[in-house]
DNA sequence: TTTAAGCAATGGTCCGATAAAATGCAACGT
DNA sequence: ACGTTGCATTTTATCGGACCATTGCTTAAA
């Protein structure tokens, strides 16, 4: 190795064609520049406008697409229309992390223990009665369908979301829809389903959901830990800590 | 309109090609048929096995990318490399979400009330000694720095995030890392970093910390939450409950 | 042995063309 | 007058080929 004179030169990283124009499209959708529903320029118009090939264009939309930020038709009167991000986006991508990291169903179990009693608070204080109405009449259903077991888990699950999207608080909403499937997914393969605790859950569904219409939010606190928490102790139970009865 | 009888044929959708493809690697990917580190074969590769053409496998690359389900770099034994997608990815998931709907500052710290007292909790159940010394490195500097604002809202940020890591529970940390840097963006359009309130702060970190060094499960629970929920009251103030005092 | 030049493999970019889908309009028949 | 059908138009989807840029390896030269 011959000396040399050492230039102060940093790394220079030579970003895509592709990323940068997503990332000032991105930008002007944050930014309100482009609100949802309008129409971004076409494939061909962008070529124009940015001296890209239609190559580079289409794969900036690629990703913006997969960001939930645009949805792109074809035909007349097509073309890429900003739609902005809806939960499910962020669900899928919890999703994607949970079972990419094999996340352990203790984890999503505490995850749920943190945040539900939250949610119910915010339920009783934010409901409005049009959401009591649907929550009452699942669980409803709910305690008819205490003898198949199918079709009991379904609705479980959208009782408790039901009460999340009544909260109002829209990021813990996302996050509750986002490990509710793997939760259900993964409880298939533990037999915590047994017909008392099943019978149980309906008890503990009750009193939350009276809680939530006399918009007490303490109670609905409350009883939901005891719910959840339950739940998690069956589930996954801890060194040196029986089992809680639910209720 | 004359009758006519009605088929019972649902709306058919055409899915892209790319998308076909993309699904089939994701689906290997999370399945563990292609592990972290493996290599995708080569675009050229995939365009002889699935008939597709360059431009559909690329497209589907770009999408699994976006994902953060691979990571493609260029030149000779270049590829596309899986990589699961990290707490980033669900972050800017989540921020996304955030930034296009607006979500108020009132949601985002009632969505922290919500999660860092069970953080908290967690950490002081599972922390190493390696990370309470990170932790306690951090509360140094946070205490030296409680005159210079813009480093005192850096270090305040680090610590909290610290706190979430040494929890262990991946989820909640991912939603922590989430929902912090829009949380401390939107404060900036606040006044709520007077000097008495950072001195509070500091007062409030310092027995949050001692109860995890100490691995009281319940102080750290109850501490952390009054110091979340005393912001959450300072930042946005609810009628009829005066904004609790910190500490 | 060391250095530099050349080669090979791979993704990045570009171009042009055709296919497929969706919409609007006009012609047509009733 | 009405509804239906077919055509033209616009747009994205897909294809095929070519060349460029980057990277790592190999080989030849000093």
């Amino acid at each position: 190795m011959t000396d040399r004179t050492t230039s102060s030169i940093a790394p220079i990283v030579v970003p895509k064609a592709s990323d940068i124009l997503a990332s000032q499209l991105r930008q002007m959708i944050v930014q309100g520049r482009l609100g949802a529903g309008t129409f971004l320029p076409t494939e061909r118009s962008l070529v124009a406008e940015s001296g890209l090939s239609r190559t580079s264009v289409r794969d900036a939309l690629r990703i913006l697409e997969s960001e939930g930020l645009i949805s792109t038709k074809v035909g007349r009167s097509g073309g890429s229309m900003v739609t902005l991000p809806g939960r499910d986006s962020v669900a899928r991508s919890v999703e994607l992390f949970v079972r990419t990291h094999g996340i352990r169903l203790e984890s999503l179990l505490e995850c749920r223990v943190a945040v539900e009693p939250t949610l119910a608070r915010l339920a009783a204080r934010n409901r409005t009665d049009a959401a009591l109405a649907e929550m009452t009449a699942l669980h409803e259903r709910f305690i008819a369908s205490v003898d198949d077991v199918k079709s009991y888990k379904a609705i479980n699950l959208d009782w408790h979301l039901a009460i999340a999207r009544a909260s109002g608080n829209e990021p813990l909403i996302a996050l509750m829809e986002a490990i509710s499937m793997p939760i259900s997914d993964a409880m298939d393969y533990q037999h915590v389903t047994t017909p008392e605790l099943r019978a149980i859950a309906v008890k503990a569904h009750t009193v939350i959901l009276q809680a939530i219409a006399a918009r007490d939010e303490d109670a609905a606190f409350n009883r939901m830990e005891r719910h959840v928490a339950g739940y998690r102790d069956i589930a996954t139970p801890r060194n040196g800590t029986k089992p809680a009865r639910q209720g």
